[in-house]
DNA sequence: ATTATTGCAAATATTTTGCAATAAC
DNA sequence: GTTATTGCAAAATATTTGCAATAAT
């Protein structure tokens, strides 16, 4: 258990979510033939040791810093690759960077982005996915997946001087 | 009162949405000096005459219909204008193209997206809007704009056989 | 020995921009 | 007559892809 957080939650399994993502991740990798490679392998990492959201550009400078000699395409690909397996989520704040979050299937979130610093701040409210619940309903619409974002500014930002 | 839906709901001054937005760039084009020329009355006429969602092909297709020299770029910078007038706004909904629609100050929508056939329907629930300002207030954050959109399948592609 | 993967460069796709020609004021 | 606007082509931006070389199985 080499580089698990200490006081990480753990789940019924006594695993972190991140653990358990990683071993969805080889079981994922293992079913289809697809090769564990030395970038692979380090731009995984950079994802899962990361603070969220971060941009391709972010990873590969990461990765860069271990082994200059990775290129932008291994990045897009191993993303999508992630995408695909549902171990990262993709998300398009409108900066025009696609940025990459831990696939938490179990804890669904949303986001407030401050346009002043570009932080990025997660919330949860269960009464709204009630109501959206609803509305759906109220439609007959099918919901596959939802995107609920606020935009403004963040409290750091509305104290720091103008 | 030429080109005006018969039923359109008046407000207290006795006139359509659209008719005030177009007053208000009038206005906001005469404040800077913008000029009014035929390529702008037709691309301008296009989004005021459309279905809402129009993206960028597809308002010039229009415009082209009856002015086969207007180019690409044309139709850009007026929506553009449009935009920051605060008489479009923009959507980007994930298939690539950036859409819009009539800038609504007053009636905030959200969308529902069909992943099937494209279509798009507004919702509105104010409770959920008072909830998301209760989260706001909770992370002490400013909300400028917000975006709150459902993606799955509508009625009708639901009925469709597979 | 196969075949998935890599890195590069070229291709895509959408939007933006420089500039000379044109048209609105 | 000024100066905003146009259309074109080229640039910019983010992402994808073809392909020969490389590396994992």
């Amino acid at each position: 258990m080499l580089g698990v957080k200490p006081g990480a939650p753990l789940n019924a399994a006594g695993k972190t979510d991140a653990e358990r993502l990683r071993g969805d991740l080889d079981q994922y990798m293992a079913d289809r033939g697809l090769r564990s490679t030395e970038q692979r392998r380090a731009i995984i990492d950079a994802f899962f040791d990361s603070t969220e959201h971060m941009s391709i550009d972010d990873l590969l400078l990461r990765v860069r810093s271990e082994d200059p000699r990775v290129g932008y395409a291994t990045v897009y690909r191993t993303m999508k690759m992630l995408t695909e397996s549902g171990v990262a989520h993709e998300h398009k704040f409108g900066d025009g960077f696609t940025r990459y979050e831990l696939g938490d299937a179990n804890t669904h979130h949303d986001h407030l982005i401050c346009l002043a610093c570009g932080s990025i701040t997660e919330f949860e409210e269960p009464l709204i996915e009630q109501l959206q619940e609803r509305v759906a309903l109220r439609y007959r619409f099918l919901v596959q997946e939802h995107k609920h974002e606020l935009y403004g500014v963040c409290e750091a930002c509305q104290k720091k001087p103008a």
